[in-house]
DNA sequence: GATACTATGTAGCGACTGCTACAAGGAATC
DNA sequence: GATTCCTTGTAGCAGTCGCTACATAGTATC
């Protein structure tokens, strides 16, 4: 391997860290390559424009939340909707997931927005997140799974949109009420 | 009220209009301008900069969304909390609202990154909808009601950030698969 | 040793950003 | 008629943006 595309490795390495840590508010192509400390010239060598270096980052980003959603909930046994949800709201509410969650909102606001290469990343990612939901839900025939699919998806990003304009104790108290609402017996009642 | 009182009115209306429709994307001060029909010098005399252009027009757009929430779904009678989500997301979803909830997304977004004054403008949007939740909202004593709230407004949320970042036509499908989720009786089964 | 390719720094381009200094026209007031 | 204030245009500032031309040092190849 080249000093180039070694460069290029540890470059979006330390970028992902980078865009993990402070979402989209510093990806200037100048404090890219501060974060990578590297010149943004080299930057631009390694890379072939600015959305190379972003593509290429989220790619590695989406990779490592993809591993840890595998990881966190596996593929075996199918679960029925609530359960799935109330499993992935504990997930990615946890500390160490919300910056994955936020730098998502993040993306998404971003492609909405129209602004290269962001679109493309989010169709990827969505897809990914299609995938994942469909190879652990438990559904009875018949019933709309790509509707149930993107349904899931929904509670759990708004429980991230929410999150990160929120104080932080607001989020497990959110996790558990939407944890009576989906089950089949409501909450503490009296 | 002087022609520059005027101006400013003018300007705050259609500019709503404009952030509607383009979102955060067009939003540089000589854009905000063209968009207005006046000139950048001109926008920063009716404003003192342009955080107030977005404070100001950001009210606009908040009011308007309050009215039609208020409209759409009357505090007078208190509605539990499946059948609260059940019809907020069947209103947030609807064509003409949801240049709203995208708008939203992005501003929530750019909050995220620090961006004035959109920190400030959501929690104010933010605390909006917590009381309209609140209004509307049938629960039993001793249910947790802050976080009941804040876990509909994420369902509708994650709804609306869901939809943004998808083909059309699986909107009402993710509305329908949740409305199945949140009902006792779980959807179509055998 | 000559040549070609890789790797890196310096400097800067043109476009855009938010914002402002300055001047001037017009209306109102003294 | 002179002065003052409200309104508006012209021009441009300093800074950042993504990106690139150019030079150079080192290394590999012939």
């Amino acid at each position: 391997m080249s000093i180039r595309d070694e460069q290029r490795e540890a470059v979006i390495e330390r970028l992902a860290e980078h865009l993990l840590e402070h979402g989209l508010a510093r990806t200037s192509l100048r404090q890219l390559a501060a974060a990578a400390g590297v010149s943004d010239r080299m930057l631009l060598y390694y890379f072939t424009d600015k959305a190379e270096v972003l593509d290429a980052v989220m790619a590695r980003v989406a990779g490592e939340l993809s591993v840890r959603l595998a990881q966190a909930i596996p593929d075996g046994a199918p679960l029925p909707p609530a359960e799935l949800i109330r499993r992935a709201a504990a997930f990615t509410t946890r500390p160490e997931m919300r910056r994955f969650m936020r730098l998502w909102v993040e993306v998404v606001a971003a492609a909405a927005r129209g602004e290269a290469p962001f679109p493309a990343i989010v169709a990827q990612v969505m897809a990914g997140f299609r995938h994942w939901v469909d190879a652990r839900l438990d559904l009875p025939q018949g019933a709309d799974r790509e509707g149930t699919a993107a349904a899931i998806i929904a509670v759990i990003d708004g429980l991230a949109l929410v999150d990160i304009c929120s104080e932080d104790e607001i989020a497990s108290r959110m996790a558990a009420a939407l944890s009576c609402l989906l089950a089949d017996q409501p909450g503490p009642r009296d």
